[in-house]
DNA sequence: CTTGACCTTACCACCATGGGAAGGTGTAGG
DNA sequence: CCTACACCTTCCCATGGTGGTAAGGTCAAG
């Protein structure tokens, strides 16, 4: 199978499985007479695990120790387990500073007339006014 | 001032303050004989209203849609709170969105045993399997 | 005059990806 | 066989923000 159809069935675009290989977090693929990548079934699966990990937000470098974990059958659960809770925490810690400020932006917009006049407590926030 | 003074009075460092002005989002400072970048009281409010606009998580792009408007006197409060409200959209989504994978991973977690064994349903969900 | 803190520009790096150019390859139809 | 056209290759550039660092100029105090 030829990059273009791995993309296509893995959903990762031809691009960006270049760039997993150029960095390493996927091995160099077999290639054709012609120099063209040749991708596996076996090749198919490692895509379509690093898009699953990606769908679920890990980085790159976490991608790639879950690849070693994954392939490792003397791996033990807690390594897997450590690392998901980990990201788990940062996402909650993400939300939390996201939902803070949206609680804040859409109070300052409620109090904001949202007409033609300029007054806009919006803008009197961001300025610093203390009134 | 210098960018120093500025850097430290703002919040941002000279780095960024540099790059701000580089990309255009604020004017090119006043020049000292030697060359040095030179801040009034009047710029610095500028950096300031900068900041907090990063700090409520604006992209640069919509902080100079926002300057234009905190700097015009004939500005609509209305365009202000559109460009906040669709910024509030945009983070609601982001929000449910790790939400999601929260709950997804927190739920893979809980069923993971986290010991030495290689058990994982981690690792079974990322490598797709459908059991 | 020296020292040290500050400033300048210019470059490289990160993460992860998209775009595009310039050129080779493979296949199907005329 | 030739021509299209789809696909592949590598290489470079861009993004958004930021940090680092190197090579050099400036300023104030001692």
């Amino acid at each position: 199978m030829n990059i273009g159809q791995a993309a296509s069935s893995s959903g990762i675009s031809a691009k960006r499985i270049r760039y997993y290989e150029q960095i390493g977090l996927i091995g160099p693929a077999a290639r054709s007479a012609a120099g063209y990548r040749t991708y596996s079934e076996r090749d198919l699966n490692t895509l379509l695990f690093v898009r699953r990990s990606r769908q679920l937000g890990f980085a790159i470098a976490e991608i790639s120790t879950l690849l070693s974990l994954w392939q490792d059958r003397n791996r033990s659960s807690e390594d897997v387990k450590q690392l998901a809770l980990s990201h788990v925490a940062r996402l909650r810690n993400k939300i939390e500073e996201l939902q803070s400020i949206v609680t804040t932006l859409q109070d300052l917009a409620d109090h904001c007339g949202g007409d033609a006049r300029p007054d806009c407590p919006i803008l009197a926030e961001l300025q610093g006014s203390k009134s």
